[in-house]
DNA sequence: TTATCATATGAGTATACTTTTATATAAGCA
DNA sequence: TGCTTATATAAAAGTATACTCATATGATAA
């Protein structure tokens, strides 16, 4: 069938920012204040701010403000699993002789993959 | 340990735009020549020759030359696996409560995966 | 209330990207 | 050789995106 070319579109448009993997980055560990993502990205405050939004409204991430603080957080944490896993097949991409990491591998259509995962959680 | 920020970063930037995806696309059945990619696309022949190269010097496309024309095929065809996974998963994220395609599931760990999948071809 | 800290917003600028227009190269054929 | 088809490149125009600077809001505490 494929996939579904606006999803996939915008998915990576608000994910192939350096600043805001940063961000995914250093809530890699959990929840954490605005302050907290500031120290941890060395990104101007202003700025961040700017990208957190952009990651909030395309529901990569989650805000609740308590307190004067608002805390950050992944809305689905495995997501930084499956950028993990695009790392991997884009730094055998760009090295085609040496795919070290997995060289023998081919991604499997959606629907098998799930049944070889299980699809269950953990 | 989380991600290499730069691959991820240029991948994903490579893959963000709409014309590319279509190229992709149309490269699913297998190697085409760029006239029957711009059939398939729909794009201007200059248009897609420009992105013809992006995507080949990224890796993300192989070409040759036979006679006149120029086939360009996929340089991973699992590649478009990833990105139906990509997709599935954009698509419950912008839609947080119906997640039909996959309620329960998480995406795994790199490692795990590659253990589940038992890292096999095909 | 005023002051202060934490975070967000808006306007303006700079930069990067995509698309178009015009032109070039490359191969095959008359 | 000159002509046609297939594809690529370069420059210019258009558009989106990231970043900075100034300012605003929201919460707390004195």
């Amino acid at each position: 069938m494929g996939f579904s070319l606006a999803a996939v579109q915008g998915f990576f448009k608000v994910l192939c920012d350096d600043s805001r993997l940063r961000i995914l980055q250093a809530l890699g560990g959990g929840e954490r204040s605005v302050s907290e993502i500031l120290e941890r990205t060395g990104l101007p405050q202003t700025l961040a701010s700017f990208h957190l939004r952009i990651l909030r409204e395309a529901g990569v991430l989650a805000a609740e403000r308590r307190g004067p603080f608002v805390y950050y957080r992944l809305a689905e944490p495995s997501l930084l699993n499956l950028l993990e896993a695009c790392a991997k097949y884009a730094e055998s991409m760009s090295d085609p002789k040496a795919s070290k990491a997995s060289p023998d591998f081919q991604w499997p259509p959606w629907a098998r993959m799930c049944r070889m995962m299980g699809n269950r959680r953990r």
